[in-house]
DNA sequence: TCTGACCCTGTACTATGGTACAGAGTGTAA
DNA sequence: TTACACTCTGTACCATAGTACAGGGTCAGA
C-alpha cells in the first residue's frame, strides 16, 4: 500500500509537520509504521483522521473532545447506550452553539441593515443582545 | 446607582474573580470606578458586558474576536462603510460556523439513530463522515 | 478591638495547542 | 562524493486565557 512520509502527510493535510508528532503524542493518531531507518510511514487512513481532527477543531472542539468523538464508534468494547449518551450530550452542545450563533447572526444582520440606512447611533446593538446571564 | 465589588460581580457572572482583572488588562471592559480606598466598583453595564464575553466565548470566539464584536457599533468616530465591512466579514464567519456545526449535528443524529437501532458494527459513522479533505 | 472575609498590586504559574531548534542520521540527484 | 532536502529525537519556546499566590490594606460583626 502507498504510504506517505511525515512531510508529505503534513502537506496533504495542510498542517505543520510538527503538529503530526504532537497528535501522535496526544494519542489522536496511532503511532504509524516505520521504515527500515525509522521514518514514519503514514497511510490514507491517517490522512483521513488528520482531516477529521482539523475539521472538528474548526468547529470549536478541543483535542480532548475530538478524542471523545473519535471514540464514539459502535463496537464490541463499548455498549451502545454509552455511545448514545455521549453522542446525545455532544449533539446538545452543538445545538446550543448553533442557537447562540444564530442569535449573533441576527444582530449582525440588524447592524448591517442599520449601516445601510446610515442610521447613526452610539448604542451597541451587539452588546444589547447578550446582556442577560442566561445560558447559551 | 448600585455598584458591585469585584467578588460580587464575579459571583453574579459566574467567573473567577481574577478573570475580571484579566479582562480589564485586555481592555475588554473599561477600568471601573474606584471607591475611596481603591476598590473597584462595577455597574450593571459591566455585568452585561461580562455576560456577553462569556457567551461569545462559548460560541468559539477568541477574546480578540470578541473585542472586534464589541467595537462593531455605529458611531461618529467610524465611518459606516468601515463598520459595514467588518460586520459583513463577521457575519460570514458566523454563517460558516453555523454551517460546520450543522454538518456535525447531522452526523451525530445519524449516529444516535444507528445506536437506537442497536446495529452493532465496528465502523465509526462519525469518523467516516469527516475523512475527506474538503473544507467544512 | 480583633478576627475573618474581602480587596489591592505584582508576579509566577498553569493548560492547551502547537512551533522552533539543535544535533544527529538518511536519501537523492548532479 | 558532496550538497541539499528530508527525517529522527529531545527539548525549549510561543500565544491564549486564565489561575494562584505573596504581601499588604480594608471592612463589618462579635
Amino acid at each position: 500500500m502507498k504510504t506517505m512520509t511525515r512531510g508529505e502527510l503534513a502537506k496533504e493535510c495542510g498542517v505543520n509537520i510538527e503538529a503530526l508528532r504532537y497528535y501522535e503524542k496526544r494519542r489522536l493518531i496511532d503511532p504509524p509504521k516505520r521504515s527500515e531507518v525509522g521514518y514514519r510511514l503514514y497511510s490514507k487512513e491517517d490522512a483521513a483522521r488528520i482531516h477529521f481532527i482539523r475539521n472538528a477543531q474548526k468547529l470549536g472542539f478541543t483535542l480532548n473532545e475530538i478524542m471523545e468523538l473519535l471514540k464514539l464508534r459502535v463496537n464490541k468494547n463499548e455498549s451502545c447506550e454509552s455511545v448514545l449518551g455521549k453522542a446525545q450530550k455532544k449533539l446538545n452542545e452543538v445545538e446550543q452553539k448553533i442557537k447562540g450563533l444564530k442569535s449573533i447572526k441576527k444582530v449582525l444582520k440588524q447592524l448591517i441593515h442599520q449601516c445601510k440606512e446610515s442610521t447613526l447611533t452610539s448604542d451597541c446593538p451587539i452588546l444589547g443582545s447578550f446582556e442577560s446571564g442566561r445560558k447559551l
